[in-house]
RNA sequence: GCCUCUGUAGCUCAGUUGGUAGAGCAGUGGACUGAAAAUCCACGUGUCGCUGGUUCGAUUCCGGCCGGAGGCA
């Protein structure tokens, strides 16, 4: 059956003209914007991650940005838990919800019905524990020891994919409950939102990365190399999470390897352009999604027009 | 002007003792359910600079020409 949205959501790549399009959308569609981006949640970094600025948003209430620091681990479960109140505020107060971002994985489960039991308190050093042993012994016995208690994911893992391997025995070790156990509980569950989803490409991907290479040029401009090292003052671990982001690991390792910074800028715009694809690959799984596909450069106030009409053909204000 | 080296995939290069060639990077597609801007998987035809010659057969050997690097004058 069909369900009239409860909200919008604006996907595609980075630097595809998310923010510009979730704003003007929010002016015309009383809407206020929940970011779907898993770095722009840490304070203190937001040239790297193009964090929308006060003057970009227009006054247009943004949620989910600045939620977190980044020396802490941040996780799309915390995301989802944050979000849902967040969500269901903007609605109460009779409002759209407007989510916008590129992290396909935290707005996937924000609209699913998907629970997700907090970790034990005390349970930072599982992951570590297990990381090194992977440096030590390799992966394979880690492997077995999934396949001991979860058999289930062990086999659908590939055997290279350490991340997701550790991420299975960390959950199992801290909440005692499998992650295909979870995964298969989760997928009973009636999902919690109904977008209406809008997703942003260009005609030619030679145009996207130009879209990128200008932008990561004015993040140069604007001092990304100032904000890292500010960040790693600060003390900041260059191993946490939040420094793995694009535009921080690159300039991070430039400057201890004292190479100049204009190559990691180099590396920042070719790490993106890697990204932008995976994240592609991610949405156009989708096939609910309206897609806008911008030539050269996006022509916003068309596609304002067209994702309004849309909202209102399908039901929205 | 002469000598030496060099010209192979978008880039850097390997290789074929003569049977039309393969790595890394880039790129493309895919996966993804508690790190996700992370992680993983799959995909390699290109007038082997041009042109003559030798040969059954040349990218490979020989000659010439054109481009690049260095050396001597």
């Amino acid at each position: 059956m069909n369900h009239t949205p409860d909200c919008l959501v604006i996907c595609g790549p980075t630097a595809s003209g998310k923010t510009a399009l979730a704003v003007a959308l929010a002016q015309r569609l009383n809407g206020e914007v929940v970011s779907a981006d898993s770095m722009q949640v840490y304070r203190g970094m937001d040239i790297g991650t193009a964090k929308p600025t006060a003057e970009e948003m227009q006054g247009v209430p943004h949620h989910m940005l600045d939620v977190a620091d980044p020396w802490e681990n941040f996780s799309v479960g915390r995301y989802v838990s944050q979000a849902i109140p967040v969500m269901d505020d903007i609605l109460a107060r009779g409002k759209l919800p407007i989510v916008a971002g590129g992290t396909g994985l935290y707005i996937d489960n924000l609209m699913a019905g998907r629970e997700f039991a907090p970790f034990a308190p005390d349970t930072a050093g599982v992951r570590q524990q297990l990381q090194q042993q992977a440096r030590e012994e390799g992966l394979e016995p880690l492997r077995e020891q999934l396949s001991q208690v979860d058999p289930e994911s062990a086999q659908r893992l590939h055997p290279n994919d350490e991340k997701r391997i550790i991420r299975a025995l960390e959950v199992y070790l801290t909440t005692g409950t499998t992650i295909s156990q979870h995964n298969r509980e989760s997928q009973a569950i009636p999902p919690r939102y109904h977008p209406l989803t809008i997703g942003l490409d260009f005609q030619e991907r030679p145009h996207l990365w130009q879209r990128i290479d200008r932008r990561v040029d004015v993040m140069m401009e604007q001092g990304l190399e100032e904000e890292v090292r500010r960040l790693l003052d600060a003390g900041i671990p260059p191993t946490c999470t939040a420094m793995q982001a694009i535009g921080y690991k690159e300039i991070i390792s430039a400057l201890q390897q004292g190479r100049p910074v204009e190559e990691g800028a180099e590396e920042v715009k070719l790490r993106s352009r890697q990204y932008a694809k995976r994240q592609l690959t991610w949405f156009r799984r989708n096939p609910n999604t309206h897609w806008i596909r911008w030539g050269e450069n996006p022509n916003f106030s068309q596609a304002v027009a067209s994702s309004t009409e849309l909202a209102h053909a399908h039901g929205l204000q």
